[in-house]
DNA sequence: TATTGTTATACTCTATAACTATA
DNA sequence: TATAGTTATAGAGTATAACAATA
């Protein structure tokens, strides 16, 4: 459990942010996993579902995950019933990967479970506190050059 | 690049605190990554230099690392020169593991990149606005029952 | 019998390269 | 020739089980 430590780097503000965005990301993957779906695929049913249709490789730029690992991505969610492939009807190279409806269903369900969790992250702070740390974050967010809604954990690395 | 996305979970707190997280990790991981050292040896050596003597199996348990992870960490470590084994005297099944003088020169230098990388990360943010997120996340630290100076990144799964 | 350190094996995830079909 | 999707292979990281030495 650690009784203590005594280490420096435990006061400094990049050990806290990851320590607590490392437990935040678990916690959501916790919860979503009670629906049988995991983040990264949530991360491209929700890219999938809103918005115009994305092609498998559009998806891969979009998310920061390699084309050949998107194969089984979607090969995963096409069997869950989630989305399906269309091939382009003026690029045949392509799929164009779409909801179902069951898909739909499931990022509304997601989405419905995010307010309770970030409620049950900030619990402890006041409601001014909340916005305050909503809106410093968006700073660093944008000052880092994150994209919304790109997650660096979901993403791997090459394009 | 991520144009545009229009994806809900993008304004959850949840989101933003494992995706800014997880970018203050990546760029902890890289600046340390310059002196030859990752997080995880990083996390090993700072417990093992500021304190009483650690085993493995209480540095696996301080750090929520398998025991039979521990082996291979601290081979490279002492292969690098920064920790070295003792056998228990008490206790022979036991190694203590001590740091060299290298290993604690490592450890100062790694503790005086933070600050340089903490201000980086709130570069855009007023002093009071810094203050308010540090205490923020230390409330939502505590609040989850996250110990310092032990990551959640850095930690297996088996105790 | 339990615990510490160790080793070996399997499994997951990802990185790289190569193949096909279309453009 | 270049691109989208696919497949195969290899590598890192980790989980599981079992072993020797010591308690």
């Amino acid at each position: 459990m650690a009784t203590e430590a005594s280490t420096a780097y435990g006061d400094s503000l990049a050990f806290l942010l990851s320590q607590v965005g490392a437990r935040s990301a678990e916690l959501f993957a916790a919860r979503v996993a009670g629906l049988g779906i995991t983040p990264r695929q949530f991360a491209v049913l929700s890219h999938v579902e809103s918005g115009t249709p994305r092609t498998q490789q559009q998806l891969a730029d979009l998310l920061g995950i390699h084309r050949n690992n998107m194969v089984a991505l979607i090969d995963e969610m096409e069997a869950a019933g989630w989305v399906y492939r269309q091939r382009g009807e003026t690029d045949r190279r392509v799929f164009e990967i779409r909801p179902t409806d069951a898909g739909a269903v499931l990022v509304a369900k997601v989405n419905e479970l995010i307010p309770d969790l970030d409620s049950s992250l900030t619990a402890a702070l006041t409601d001014r506190q909340r916005e305050q740390l909503v809106h410093a974050l968006a700073v660093i967010a944008d000052s880092l050059g994150l994209a919304r809604a790109v997650h660096p954990h979901v993403a791997s690395r090459g394009s």
